[in-house]
This record gives structure tokens, C-alpha cells and sequence, in this order.
DNA sequence: AATGTTTCCGCAAACGTTTGCGGTATTAAA
DNA sequence: TTTAATACCGCAAACGTTTGCGGAAACATT
């Protein structure tokens, strides 16, 4: 068990002070040319690297960002941490990821460890049951900034980064106006979802004051089974009728392809299919389907532009919508 | 700014030494029942949690595992990511994530940065042009275990866990066999995966050992979008002959999938798709998609337990392949 | 009463940094 | 030649733990 190099090593070796070397290393104006070549010849070789453990312990900072996740299956999650990872790797930050398993107590465990491992900085998306905000003012008593993202508690004075949802349901809601078509099949996720109810309202409201003799039938799935199901039900409704059906989310429209498929229906002949995704699943048919992007990616990149500012110290609370964009498939 | 906990505090306010307060937490023998109580009180109290880093700063062992993977876009990784995530959370481990972006260079800065971490230990797929071994063993002389998944070295002594390739491969072929058609289509990735290589021969060799009349078309596509074009350009070639198409991996499945569903086939009655998979991708088609499965979250229980008996002591190296099952859709 | 055992606890060093402060040469100014 | 300024550098404390060792009581044994 070979050690690393230490600051201590290389004042030896140089018969230098440690203090010494360690401002050589951080170009302190104190040392001489002479000796800060030495010193970093000698570490170069050495291969010195700070101990992060004692660096942190002595300046209370680390260099690590939390992102902290109701689950790890899911897309939208996959593609936001990614773009966190992207970001934080060119400054040298590193990215821990932790799941909350959707458990409010999960996460306060999670937030705690947050507070003494004295994290850079959170990214969470709290658990639909996180009612208490007070382990997050905690945080802030201790100057970690949280940035919170798609799923955002109701409590005012903070960073939240949230997808447009209204945007997102208005824009898939106009492409439906646009068709022409009166038979609507809408098909939401559970209603203690925050992102149901706003996409709902929403989706509804365009709906119905652009044209009344829309013909909207609203039903709820809480899996990608479910959604399959209600379609497989429902579909025979609209026998030789023109009409859309609308997925609220990935998970949605995956199971609902698998019902139209299964129907032998095919989009946009038979029907049109249009749903609000991050972009993956209705690119995997032929034709596309047409969606609202929603886009993790996108959010990851927001995010962390406000994490640096708060960082920087602009830490006003502050919350931002991306707004989403029609990607127009065939399906419609 | 409020400061955390520290041993130090509650010594002062029980007017106990820190040795003492330190021992009382850990339920050290020297240590009387009745100060164990009132130190154990006052740490509830005041939510004491141990510093982490001071911790290994003095102990030289942290509680944080390494996951290193060329490109974060990607099921296979995503899923034993969750896989490991899940174990360690159980421990108190918790997970880094490191994107290497298939960068040597960038590969070797983030081992080196474990290594100064003293990460307790490292699951990595390397680089498709990781050759020098030099890093790897250095992370043994410093004792921090190394599991390498997926994509391994060629290097012996080492600890492995792979996809069984050939086996994956061979469930297929035999899978196309039972089904009597003796036209088939093989799409594979790019020759330079080691994977491509040892699935391709398998698959051959199967398929020729027991039918010397399967009339058996290879082809390569290194995207989705190449996958589906050749895919588009080669099945009139089979014009109302019974065939069969083989997806080396999901990339290549779903740009064939898109292929398929354009030209207004359907599996099994125009054709038979099979393909080797994680299950994600198969599961969205109607009928779904027979594949034989390479499970990332199996790769990683796998991997997490030779961890652990690294960990324990039990060193030597090992390679452990996971033998994949076929799952059965309909589309064969 | 002297010695041997327990039981319980504190001292102090160490892990590897960072940084305020002070100290010694060297050079410039008086 | 003395004094003041400058350029370099080292001392030592601190961050919050863990742990070997030693020490003082309290008790049991001759």
C-alpha cells in the first residue's frame, strides 16, 4: 500500500518548509521563481494531488454537487443529470447522485448527509410527500445552495427550475386545433402529481375556448400498464371516428403506443397521437410522434447557470419555466 | 452560518473529554452506561453526525463508490447504476457517477482523482482505447478495489464482470432456428466494440453448425440512423420470403424497428425480429419484442457483491459472466 | 496493609492542508 | 555604517476525527 505524494514529502525532499510549498503550488507571490520551479518540478513528478479530504477540512468546501432524485428510472432524470455532469466535469466539480426513493424521510437522511459532507451545491427534485422545508433552510443557514427542479415545493423564496408545463399542454393542445379534430382522447397521469393538475387545467382551457364542440374525454393512468389498458378500453369508442389522443408523459404514451399498435391502428391515418416527452420514446416509431419537448437536458443546463450564480453569490430566489417547443413528427 | 456538531461541543457542554465522547458514540467498552447515555442524548440532540472528512482524513477510507462509463446515454449503464445505487444506499455508501466520454485522458484524470479520494472502491466500463494498464494497478497498490463491467480489458489478473456475449448470441441464433426460417438479416454494431466481435461469431456459428442452408446477411451500422436506412434499403430484398431479423443491440433495434414499421410490416406475420437487449426498448412494441437479455441491473448485483468481497479481503481476480435469458415476446 | 485487578476516562499525536504572523537575510536609502 | 524597506521563507495553530497508551480511582485478593 504505496502512499500518495504529500505536501510534506516534498518539503522534505526539497528540505523546504511545508507552508512553503504550499503556496509554491498556489503561486503565492512570497516564493521565489527559483523555489516554485523546483517545487513544481518535483510535484509534477511526483504526482501531487491535494488531499481533498484535508483541503475540505481545513477551508470547509468541497467540490461536489448532489443531485438528489425521487428514481433513477426515468429519463427525464437521466438526461437532466447528464447535463449536470457535462457542466460540473469542465470545472472540476464531480456529481454524487442520490435517490430518494420518493421517501421524505429517505431524503432528509439524504440532505443531511448533504450538510456535513458540506456539498458545492443541491439539485433536488423533491419526493411528492416533502411537506417540511425546514432541512432545506437548513442548508441555506449553512450556505449550500438548492436549486430545486421539476418537481418544486410550493414554498416561495427559492431557486426552482421547473418545465413549462401550461406551455407545454397549451402548445400540444393548438396542434390538436390545428388538425381540426373533435374527438379527444386525453389521457393524464395520477392527480397527486403537481404536473398533472397544471397540464390538465391547461390542456383543457385551450381546448375548450378555441372550439365547443370539442369532444374531450379525460382519463387517468398511473403506469405505462394502465395506459395501455384504458387505450385497449377505449379505443373502440371512436370506431371510424377521427380522433387524437393526447399522452401526458413519456410513461403514458409508451403505454399507449403498445394499444394502438395492437389495435393495428396507424397514426396519422387512423388517428392522431400527439404527447408532451423529453423526446426519446416518440422518436422510436414510424412516424415520429409529435410532441411538446419537455426537455431534462435543456433544465440541467438552467439549473446549473443559476447554482453558479448563487455560488457566485447573486442568490436572490428566483424561479425559472423552460419553456418547451413543438417538435412536429408524423403522427398528427 | 451555523457550524455543525461537533465531538468537541458535546465534550464541552458534558465536560467530558472528546477520546471520551468519541468512544461513548461508537459504544467502546471503556466507556461507563451512564455516559454513554448522556453523550448518545446530547448527540441526538444536537444531530451530531460525524465529518466526514475528517473521518477519512484520519482513517484513509471513505464511504463513496466510483462508477466510471464512457457516455451517460445509455440504458445498460443507467440501469446498473440504479443497480449499484441501490445496494450501496443500504450501506451508506453513497455514488459518484464519472462520464469518461470514451477519453482515455479523461478516463486516467478521473482514476487519478479516486485514487486522492480514496474512493472505497471503482466500477468502471473503460474506453474502447484504454490500453495502458499502468493506472488500474496503481489503484491496487493503494488498495482501492477495482470491478470492471461491460467493456473489460484484455488484461487477466483482474476482476471482471461481463455480458455474456456468446451466450446472448447463441439463444437468439437457436431462438431463429426453432422458428425454421432460414432467411436472416444480422445487423451488428461497429466492428471496433469488443461485444460486436464475440456476438457476431457466436451468432454465426450457431446458425451455420446446425443448418447449412440459412442464406445469412451481416451487416454494420454504428448509429440508430444507419441502422434504420440499411434496414430500409435491404428488406426488399426479402420481398414475400419469410425472414428474420437479428438486432445486435437496442441502438440498433430501434432504427430498425423504424424501418419496419415504415414499410407497413409486422412482426411475427411478415417477419421475425429478435434481438439482444435490456429489456427497455423490446417492452414498447406491440407485439413485443423477443430479445435475449443482457440486464445492466443484474451486471450490477453482480458486480456489487464481488465488491464487497473485495472489500472483505477475498481478492482474487475473477471473472463472472452473466449468462443471459431469452424473454419471449411475440414478435419471433 | 500491601498488592493485583478492574473500570473508566483523558492526553496527545496523527491524518494533510491552509494561513496569519513573525523572522532572517539581502538590498536600498540615509 | 546604521536604518529602513523588501524579498523569502518557516512556525504553529487549526479543521474534526481516531486510537495507543497511561493513569487514577475503586474494588478484590493475599
Amino acid at each position: 500500500m504505496r502512499q500518495n505524494a504529500t505536501l510534506k514529502k516534498i518539503a522534505e525532499r526539497l528540505s523546504l518548509s511545508i507552508s512553503t510549498v504550499s503556496r509554491a503550488l498556489k503561486d503565492h507571490p512570497d516564493i521565489s521563481a527559483e523555489t516554485k520551479k523546483k517545487v513544481t518540478e518535483l510535484a509534477d513528478l511526483l504526482e501531487y494531488d491535494p488531499n481533498p479530504y484535508a483541503v475540505n477540512l481545513r477551508t470547509h468546501s468541497s467540490k461536489e454537487f448532489a443531485v438528489v432524485v425521487p428514481s433513477l428510472s426515468n429519463f427525464f432524470y437521466h438526461s437532466f443529470i447528464r447535463s449536470i455532469e457535462e457542466e460540473a466535469q469542465t470545472l472540476g466539480y464531480s456529481v454524487i447522485i442520490y435517490r430518494s426513493a420518493n421517501d421524505p424521510k429517505i431524503e432528509q437522511n439524504i440532505l443531511k448527509s448533504c450538510r456535513h459532507k458540506r456539498v458545492s451545491g443541491i439539485f433536488i427534485a423533491i419526493t411528492t410527500e416533502t411537506m417540511d422545508m425546514e432541512p432545506f433552510l437548513k442548508l441555506d443557514v449553512h450556505g449550500i445552495p438548492v436549486i430545486f427542479f421539476d418537481k418544486v415545493p410550493q414554498y416561495e423564496s427559492c431557486n426552482k427550475i421547473c418545465v413549462g408545463d401550461d406551455h407545454a399542454a397549451s402548445l400540444a393542445a393548438e396542434e390538436i386545433l390545428k388538425r381540426g379534430t373533435e374527438n379527444v382522447l386525453g389521457i393524464f397521469g395520477h392527480l397527486n402529481m403537481s404536473i398533472t393538475k397544471s397540464r390538465l387545467e391547461k390542456f383543457i382551457s385551450v381546448l375548450s375556448q378555441a372550439n365547443d364542440h370539442i369532444n374531450l374525454n379525460v382519463v387517468h393512468a398511473s403506469s405505462a400498464d394502465e395506459a395501455e389498458q384504458l387505450t385497449l378500453s377505449l379505443i373502440p369508442n371512436y370506431k371510424k371516428k377521427n380522433f387524437v389522443i393526447f399522452c401526458m408523459s413519456d410513461e403514458i404514451l409508451s403505454g399507449t403506443m403498445k394499444a394502438v399498435q395492437r389495435k393495428g391502428l396507424s397514426a396519422p391515418k387512423d388517428l392522431g397521437i400527439i404527447a408532451i416527452s423529453d423526446g426519446m420514446i416518440p422518436k422510436l416509431f414510424y412516424p415520429e410522434i409529435t410532441y411538446a419537448e419537455t426537455s431534462g437536458y435543456n433544465l440541467g443546463k438552467l439549473a446549473y447557470d443559476r447554482m453558479m450564480k448563487c455560488i457566485a453569490g447573486s442568490s436572490f430566489a428566483q424561479t425559472i419555466i423552460d419553456e418547451s417547443k413543438l417538435v412536429t413528427g408524423g403522427s398528427m
